[in-house]
DNA sequence: CATGAATGAGCTTTCATTCAT
DNA sequence: CATGAATGAAAGCTCATTCAT
């Protein structure tokens, strides 16, 4: 805040009025909203503090959304069309023969840790993000909660999927597939989570790599 | 909260004082609180639901508690302490010798589902506590969530006491313990959210069965 | 406030929103804090009565002030500043040769009356004011109380001041100025706290003269 | 506080209750009060303040007090009616012939300071009192109010009664009496309110003397 | 005589939200 | 397009006071 404070030093009084075109204006709200949301949480999270970001008045928020809840389900709902549109147009799974001299076991983890890689750029892309889907929205309004369930599942699915996919394939073993899919994400999401709370940058290729490994070959020693 | 009103119709305005010790009326309070927490969240809940439930007036659980956000830190402390004791006076881990006949890698899996089931019952003993410690709480207030941080620490911890006592004894391989630790409570915590986000009840046989599978050897074809 | 409604009279529940600038609002919000205050006291004053008063809902109060004694200090700093700005500004204290034929004594008293005659109508120009002063703000709070007591101090030193100067003059003979300022004070406000308790319109005039002789020649028969 | 603590270091959860003869419980009630009151004012002491010096419980109070403002009723009652039988019972007014040698005028002043202190010592005995008349009990409520202008009524009409005894004895000048004695109180007591407020000890004879001084032959010089 | 436990009544305060410009 | 001003509705909380023991 202190930053934007001295990026626009306004002498005593200076209320001065921005003009933006209606899209523009949404799309400015959306971010400030994301940011407070997932620095404070939404419900200590006021109207106000987003209206103090975007330079607006309250009363202009409303003009853009019928609702606190809405500017949350707006954002939610625009991660939501992202993720699936990227679980849609994913790369095909394809696993290529390992190359000679490679043991298939390798390979395969090194697949996974692909996999995992591509899972968690797509869903925690931007730390503001994260923590919005992990923490600041959880428990906010049940209309909430249910597309959070929903983006959760669009998730787990396509885990699911390629799952089934590799288990054809032969890669993978016979197993329960929601199940694993689901303890997966849980898994995922708690490792993430811990470098969100101690605010440290999240390490994608080093989480999936300790993934892959961990999932692949589980953690009994061979007999 | 209909079924009590119906099992206790009274006509219009009868207002009984009913009398408990301090200790009971604490108690008593607790358990409302908790009840409501986890049915409703904590935001959505009002010092009012707490006190209809108890059949109180509103300023006598101000005699016990500063605070609605006291009333979720008493609980949750009692949560953490339970499990503080619990995990300093479980088992110790004893894994003995396969018997005869069952091979070594089953009779490890054996033993890690039956820590499941320890951590499973532990942990998510009945339905509203889990619910107020995975859903409930969450956002709640910073106090709250270092709490919860801190009962998060002792479990992971816990396990990974576990880890490091296995991997001494051959069972389990040399790993990242932290991580590992950190990624089944995070799975585990995420089958169970689907219970009961889906009100069904938690087969916990099962899910340490299969994650014991599953985190034992992994997911890939045996070679 | 009967006066109001009769005025206004609304069938049942009409209530149309007024719109002020803010700073008109503000003024009037004080000015019916003012009244309030100073009828009931401040304690007995709520929130509500004063937006009862200004006929707008308790929140918007809230726009304006942070508290209801912020609405006290806000009062007591505006009588505090014009106290000061008059004391700054009042004539020079200027004592005329005594006409001649008039004794010198006469002259004098008759000086000291017209100071106690600026004196009360400053300080209790109004009744509102004066029983805030007096009577409503007295134990609100510690601020309040500091407040007070700075608007005492200025008073009393302004007299101080007239004093020394009369004293240089020759006109007043040597005394412990403090103590006499402080004394006139003191006096001055339990006569005029009769007027106020009795509901009788204060006569400044009269006072003036009365004190004037008192502290001019005290109460002793002249040997 | 502090000192009281020392005082009953109670182990724990001491709750030993005391038992005094309604009487003199009633009494000690009235003595903390009196000390809570002046200390923190009417409004700011609650009942809990008082039981707690008392180290009684909440409810016992209401055994001897019917209310609050009760406590404080009595409280003032009780001075009240010391006030009026010291008022009765005090010396006759005697004034000597001077004696020879010693100016009438300077023997006069004599005899008002000496009034003054009988004053000052009959209404501000104690300082929890004084503060209590002058500070806390004000605006506490309309009944109050009006004990404590009876109580202002009993010595500004006894100061009347002397100065009409002085008058008729040729001392004091012809003068509005009850203007004079209301202004006397006034100064008196705001001179008392400094020490007061500045925590100072009272120095009664120097109020007196120099009060004596002011309002015997006034400010201005001989002519 | 004493009190722990319970509470009604009422107040301040906060926000999301609306209205009129 | 933008917003200052206004507010309802509801929450938290406090305290003097009362009941049952």
């Amino acid at each position: 805040m202190s930053v934007l404070e001295e990026a626009a030093p306004r002498s005593s009084k200076t209320k001065k009025r921005t003009y933006k075109s209606a899209e523009a204006r949404r799309q400015q709200i959306l971010e400030c909203a994301l940011e407070a949301f997932s620095e404070r949480g939404y419900h200590a999270t006021s109207i106000g503090d987003i209206c103090e970001r975007a330079r607006i008045g309250r009363a202009t928020l409303y003009q853009y959304f019928t609702d606190k809840r809405d500017v949350l389900v707006a954002l939610l709902e625009g991660i939501y069309s992202k993720v699936v549109t990227a679980v849609e147009h994913r790369q095909r799974l394809t696993l290529d023969r390992p190359p000679k001299g490679k043991p298939a076991r390798e390979h395969s983890i090194e697949f996974m840790r692909a996999r995992f890689v591509a899972f968690l750029t797509l869903v925690f892309e931007d730390e503001a993000t994260t923590r919005l889907i992990l923490r600041a929205a959880r428990g906010a309004d049940g209309v909430v909660d249910e597309l959070l369930g929903r983006l959760d599942a669009v998730v787990i699915e396509s885990i699911e999927q390629e799952l089934r996919l590799a288990i054809q394939a032969g890669i993978v073993r016979e197993l329960d597939v929601p199940f694993v899919a689901r303890f997966f994400v849980g898994g995922l999401e708690k490792v993430v989570l811990r470098a969100i709370d101690e605010e440290r940058p999240l390490d994608i290729q080093q989480i999936a790599e300790q993934a892959a490994l961990l999932e692949g070959i589980g953690i009994l020693t061979a007999t």
